[in-house]
DNA sequence: CTGAAAGCGCTAACAC
DNA sequence: GTGTTAGCGCTTTCAG
């Protein structure tokens, strides 16, 4: 089995009696408008079908210079926000005949780098990266080759196209109210310290305290990466300091809200009164016994615009504008209030 | 920008004076072997360095006859454990200088064609899949024309090559358990009952019944489809023609499970005593306030046998045996019993 | 209305 | 040691 030569146009052709020229026009379509007899064109056609005629797509591909590929390069395809994000993003490109191709990089530049270049290689016409970088250096320079769109995660001052929820203002929203209700005690749970979102949020969370009257204290902020494992161990370290749980946090993203409720489950601490708050939200979230106020990225949203502005580069326009800041939706789960 | 022409072999073999032929071999390193001047080699890869040489893959796997891809169909990317399987399939093909190209059925058959139809349009060297079909007969045929792999999920006495996680027994098991604290009322909620992943769940539901000696009532067994809403408003009718909850529910699939959830997060059930079981496990719900005990599955070794297996198929090996069964863990939230 | 031929970029026989 | 050449399967002028 499927050791069966491949069927070609050639074959079809002299199937048919014509030259490869006709059956491909034919094939494509094009035999009406460019005059090729119609009993030549039924005659080319069911003997494609009699032959199940599939179109080699890299002899094609080798010809047109494009892959009709598109690439992602997310931090974790099992985080809830990016495998949604990939879901519409998939759909999208369905529609429009393009194939998506998914890498994940574990917020490792090292192997952000590896998957880059393996689809670059791969002659994708087009990328779309929620970046681990420091640095847009290198994205800047791939910008050269082929266009790319940064997303969820910008460089300091990068100029490259972006898509981003705007996560300063929701966040300081967020963080008034907590801290109106906790005023001698919020803390602070990041990632990176200078990776975007951390930054944003950390942003967000002063200023919360600021619209609030809370004069931040520098311990509150507490910094480490975006893994579980890091929310667990920040968490965990936290509860020792103060031998008890915080009285309210704020964890700046889903994967370090994991970590905390891995170790509050572990430690009975689920049915306290700590007063959670994260970016992030997950629909399970409805169903905890710990209530979590949390900010909610619009993904289809976010994906849209990505894939939008990414074929207007493809096609070689200008979308504009080329930075996007998408608004986000609080969820309240604490207390019967608008949920906005 | 990005209009300049490509560099090709061709153009660093005039670059370094010498022919293509020699230029590939020193690129693909089998210069060495080759006997290639060693001064040759360098200069060859010197240009081809500040040239910034990036072979055509099109040409390549033009030449070749394959790939070098592989293709992965599931229902939903955002399903976790379909997450975590993707996530885990996607490192052992980069590993292997493979490309994973994912696409989603969202349960829909017809969308499952498309999607098969597009990944072999695209040539894929073969394919993973967790199929929506009632029937292998799709595939039986696709199989002449590439390996597939099917996995989650099989038709009946399909004799595809197939990885599974074992559901009978650790269901079995399961709710053998639950039924023997509420031999008088225990629901099945399951998805589209033609499905295997239902069928077999609701076999170990039976004979977890019948070695708990508790008999079943056919108004216990509640089919839908794999949609939360479906979960929802299963459970919905079921509560509402109860008028209370019932004591006890097994739900065949997470996403069954979601909906359910919702249910109750919405009609403040979450503290009610209900005894939640289900298939799939998810980490947070070790932070639900309602204890539910699941049939977790190793997705990672779901995997790993699934890209073996397919990859021994690609090289014309006869992997043994073709059809895996992987045993489940039980995961106990009701009481401080061995999680074993 | 249809065919011949060139060429996309690469690799592998086979010469020299 | 290195060059010549053919060919992977397709599309697209350009001639009939």
């Amino acid at each position: 089995m499927r050791k069966t030569k491949r069927v070609t146009i050639s074959d079809i052709a002299a199937l048919a009696g014509v030259s490869k020229a006709t059956a491909s026009l034919v094939l494509n379509g094009r035999g009406k408008e460019l005059r090729v007899a119609q009993e030549t064109r039924e005659r080319v056609l069911t003997i494609a079908q009699q032959q199940h005629y599939q179109p080699s797509i890299h002899a094609r591909l080798l010809r047109e210079n494009r892959s009709h590929t598109l690439g992602l390069v997310v931090p974790e395809i099992t985080n809830y926000g990016f495998a949604v994000f990939s879901y519409e993003l998939e759909n999208l490109c369905r529609e429009a005949g393009l194939q998506l191709l998914i890498s994940c990089t574990d917020e490792n530049p090292g192997q952000e780098t590896v998957v880059v270049n393996n689809l670059v290689a791969r002659q994708v016409d087009g990328l779309i990266v929620a970046s681990s970088m420091l640095s847009d250096s290198d994205y800047v320079k791939l910008s050269e080759q082929l266009p790319v769109v940064l997303f969820d995660r910008h460089m300091s001052d990068t100029r490259l196209p972006l898509v981003m929820t705007d996560s300063v203002t929701p966040t300081a929203e967020l963080v008034e109210r907590v801290a109106r209700a906790h005023p001698d005690e919020i803390y602070f749970l990041g990632g990176q310290p200078r990776l975007s979102p951390t930054k944003d949020r950390l942003e967000g969370f002063k200023q919360g305290l600021e619209r609030a009257g809370v004069a931040l204290r520098p311990e509150w902020i507490i910094h480490g990466n975006y893994h579980p494992s890091s929310g667990y161990e920040m968490f965990a370290a936290l509860c020792a300091r103060l031998g008890r749980p915080p009285k309210a946090l704020f964890t700046a993203a889903c994967g370090l809200l994991e970590g905390v409720l891995r170790y509050m489950s572990q430690h009975g601490l689920l049915e306290s009164d700590i007063h959670l708050a994260s970016f992030d939200d997950h629909y399970l979230y409805d169903s905890l016994s710990v209530r979590i106020d949390t900010v909610q990225q619009d993904c289809r949203q976010l994906a849209y615009h990505c894939f939008e502005m990414l074929t207007q580069l493809v096609d070689e326009n200008d979308p504009t504008p080329l930075q996007r800041h998408l608004p986000a939706t609080l969820q309240w789960r604490h207390q019967a209030s608008v949920s906005s």
